[in-house]
DNA sequence: TCGTTTATGTTCGCAAACGAACATTTAAAA
DNA sequence: TTTTAAATGTTCGTTTGCGAACATAAACGA
């Protein structure tokens, strides 16, 4: 897995002119392009502000390293975000997706600092970077967001139960399916970029298997794809093949975060 | 996998003369059964205590059903409780297993009040049981308890993701050293009282696959079984054999709840 | 005591995924 | 343009676990 380097800093206001004023008015509109963020209540959004800083999230950038303690959380926008785990001979295993439904760096409002698995951009794009200790005042005020954050940790915990069921069951056509699905509705438009190479890392497979199965999709019509560009022509027959995984995840997101659904 | 009968309730206290000072002194040396009721503050303690029943679980027993909203929560003190998720088809698989160092119900404090899985008794014992209010309101106290229950939160979600990745990546004989050793820790002696049928719906595999595995770990001599009970002779001959996967949770739990480890 | 149930042992063919080796095609770099 | 690297396609033999069928033995109930 290639280790790209660290992306730039990209502040969301140019101008030091009128920085108070600006800096508001356009992180607005793409502060809500992450649901947690969109949601967050105006006292809070005033304290914050001035910390959040939305940078470039470069494919392939690791973002946490196992058991590395983090001076910050993510909140993607457009980008997505992996969480894996990497074993002592190199193998790993996705074990679930963060998009911007969501937060990277659960681990440092829940009080462990660190977890055992690495955070990698699975989908470049960007996204909000907030100092750890911003977030962790924030969540111990004990107020909605406490509460919106920990609704989520458990959605969370849904998708990386439910990614252990369905490695234990279900085969790996059904588990692309289902991995496209979730990538899909953490982005908007139909295209993915991302090689099979790396979708054979986020679910731990062989880059060949991944093959087999893209190609059957791809002769049924559902998919797409050339070097590492996957073009999804045929939504519902993806849901149709897909094991029940992906709606008991989906359902469960739905039901733990009712905001204004992207999807 | 047999429905058992409701437990029949049972009270810490006997006697209902001197009811309160009685009540309190049996129950603290089988409070400390738990570790997460053992390090309880004496404020939160009192609270509890009128509260706090000592319940039978027995083998089998189903505590919590799929998407069912539990009224309350669960510390085991000599039990062990497996969080399973079960499929349309019948199929199942374990995504963590709760012994007296942790709490059944963390949906309830979460937020969620229900999740997509079930908790089955998976070795016969007791714990306590408290109304899921109590828990409630202690946990938006804020206070200590909090993040001692957020932090045993992380330690579970530890666990579920690593049994993903050994669901992806080992075999069968070291999974169910993997789940033998996992057991013990969260038992006092060496012996389990556990059906080959039993732990193979745990692990999610074939009856007959679990046999094969443990003929093989017994004529290595690392445990002796017969109908139902398995003794474990070398344990050390078993985190010889284990995948890596049993360290990472095992380190991960004693680094998030460093309290006077039992094992 | 005897028959039934429960727990474990064993085997066989099958399917999915693996590891490895190698071919083909396209994009990027020199 | 030419060369190189990256991405995908394909095949072969092997392993693991599955499904099914069946055997054996210990516990239990009538």
């Amino acid at each position: 897995m290639p280790i790209h380097p660290r992306p730039k800093k990209t502040l969301a206001a140019v101008k030091p002119a009128a920085l108070h004023k600006k800096s508001a008015d356009i992180s607005k509109a793409s502060l809500d392009l992450n649901r947690l963020l969109a949601v967050l209540p105006e006292a809070e959004l005033k304290r914050w502000l001035p910390e959040l800083e939305l940078i470039d999230l470069p494919l392939g950038h690791v973002i946490y390293e196992s058991a590395a303690t983090e001076k910050n959380v993510y909140f993607p926008t457009t980008a997505i975000v992996s969480l894996l785990y990497v074993m002592e001979n190199g193998d790993s295993a996705e074990i679930a997706v963060v998009g911007n439904e969501g937060i990277v760096g659960i681990s440092l409002f829940m009080g462990g600092n660190s977890t055992p698995s690495r955070a990698v951009v699975q989908s470049a794009g960007k996204g909000f970077r907030l100092p750890a200790k911003i977030m962790k005042d924030a969540f111990d005020r004990a107020g909605p967001i406490t509460h919106l954050l920990l609704r989520y940790t458990q959605a969370l915990i849904t998708q990386m139960a439910q990614t252990a069921v369905c490695n234990r069951h279900h085969s790996l056509d059904q588990q692309l399916c289902r991995w496209l699905l979730l990538s899909l509705d953490r982005l908007r438009g139909t295209e993915l970029v991302m090689t099979q190479e790396l979708i054979a890392n986020m679910l731990g497979v062989r880059r060949e298997g991944v093959t087999e199965a893209a190609v059957k999709l791809q002769k049924a019509g559902l998919i797409r794809y050339a070097r590492g560009r996957i073009e999804i022509l045929d939504r519902k027959g993806l849901e149709g093949r897909v094991c029940e995984c992906y709606a008991v995840v989906k359902n469960e997101y739905d039901r733990l975060l009712p905001m204004e659904s992207a999807n």
